[in-house]
DNA sequence: CGTACCTTTGACGGCTGTCAAAGGAAGTGG
DNA sequence: CCACTTCCTTTGACAGCCGTCAAAGGTACG
């Protein structure tokens, strides 16, 4: 167990791909007056809504989902503390995922709209903004793709190394051991696999000495051989901003 | 053979989200001034070049695509006519695609920094680029997660269904019949399988009345069972645009 | 202490990958 | 216009991964 329930908030998250002014945090900081408890279970929007709150996870685990008329459920996004969620559906009519939360924690519900004012206000922050969203984006993408070709324990190796990697980049008291609040069905929800299946492959991985999984927590023992398997390259989630970007931002952002 | 190789600009991609004023569609014009022939196997640009121009594509098809260093290629993107390439790996250093053009066609390369300019002009604008892109990675997101949960069979169905919808979109002529210059291998690539079972699995649907594929095009024999099969959502990729968002604009953009 | 949920294990079958070879279509050069 | 080559598609045999069904064992929670 090692990563403490700290808070994170959006402005951590953001502050990897730039230096924000002063006047850009405050005016990002407005996105988090409101912090609000949320119980494990609880459903932040359902898939039928229309999108117009945007939340910031500072606290906790959340995760969405497709369910399918015959009741399967693909899980899509995990989000971590200092995401930003629902940006992704802003723009159509209906979220089409569900969003619960995997555990308790705290979120900051905010306006859609105040998004637009953002973005009027503050080219930096329309940059890292879309930057986050964007890096979501890829996350899913990647995960999707290395799971479309390769066996379970390939599958299982890639999602454990994002969700390290990811965790490491909000929290830096994360090391080879780290709290999970997964189940091994959510694991099957998330891969495309069966629960029977995931158990079956995460024993075989352990006696391989490639990583432990226990209900609360993830142990990686053979880091290289993990990224090997799976062909994760944690360079494809870097921070770093296209420069060819930045340099076009109207100022330089003094801190 | 149903599909002209008729001309569409990106104008007519947009306009499907909003009504553009004269200005906003002016401003936009202006991305394609340039528009220059490419050859069938031309190269757009390689995983490892930093995004610094993009591309919308006036005719012809093309498509993005991972290559592993065990030199399996994956398919992401299909690029259609009207379709704004390059836009999802814009605010990270390199693309981390290769794009292809699979067929002869004409695009219009433009730097990068226009958008930045755009997004400064015309808030109505911003938000019909950002649905257009939030609209190339639901399609996306909605293949690789059906994939995920079907076998070949219905893999087949939601992508030729995907095809058949995003074509129809930009192209009123398009009718159960419509030419498609993909491959059996690169069904393969998109998909996540071999060739040869591609292959089996066309002759399967075929016999079964569902679709027929030839080199050239693609006839859709049963359209409500493809649909039934494959859990393929044609109201997931609706036009319309949230209206809590299009409610803030600042002006309702007369036509 | 009891119950509900999660994980583990086993047997079996089906879908799909691999390897291999033949058949067919398109493009090239004579 | 034909011959040749190359690429694409089809077909078959076989093996292996993974899903399904079922039941038992373990853990958390009230």
């Amino acid at each position: 167990m090692a990563t403490a329930p700290q808070e994170v908030c959006v402005t951590d998250n953001l502050m990897h791909f730039l230096e924000l002014s002063e006047t850009d945090k405050r005016l990002l900081a407005t996105l988090e007056q409101t912090p609000q408890p949320v119980a494990k279970g609880q459903q932040l929007w359902k898939a039928s809504e229309r999108p117009d709150t945007l939340y910031t996870l500072r606290r906790g685990w959340a995760y969405s989902m497709h369910r399918s008329e015959s009741g399967e459920e693909q899980v899509l996004d995990i989000f971590l503390p200092g995401d930003l969620m629902g940006i992704r559906e802003l723009t159509f009519p209906a979220h089409s995922t569900d969003v619960v939360m995997l555990t308790s924690g705290v979120v900051c519900p905010f306006p859609a709209e105040r998004l637009l004012d953002i973005y009027q206000r503050s080219p930096s922050l329309t940059l890292a903004i879309h930057a986050a969203a964007a890096r979501q984006q890829v996350i899913i993408s990647k995960r999707l793709v290395n799971i479309l070709r390769h066996d379970a324990r390939a599958k299982i190796a890639h999602f454990v190394l994002e969700l390290y990697y990811r965790l490491k980049r909000v929290d830096e008291s994360v090391h080879r051991n780290f709290a999970v609040p997964l189940l091994q069905s959510d694991f099957g929800k998330l891969l495309g696999m069966t629960k029977v299946h995931v158990s079956r492959t995460l024993s075989e991985m352990e006696n391989q000495g490639l990583l432990r999984k226990t209900r609360k927590d993830i142990q990686i023992l053979d880091l290289d051989r993990l990224l090997e398997i799976s062909a994760f390259d944690p360079m494809k989630l870097t921070d770093q901003l296209n420069p060819t970007l930045t340099a076009a931002l109207p100022s330089p952002g003094p801190s």
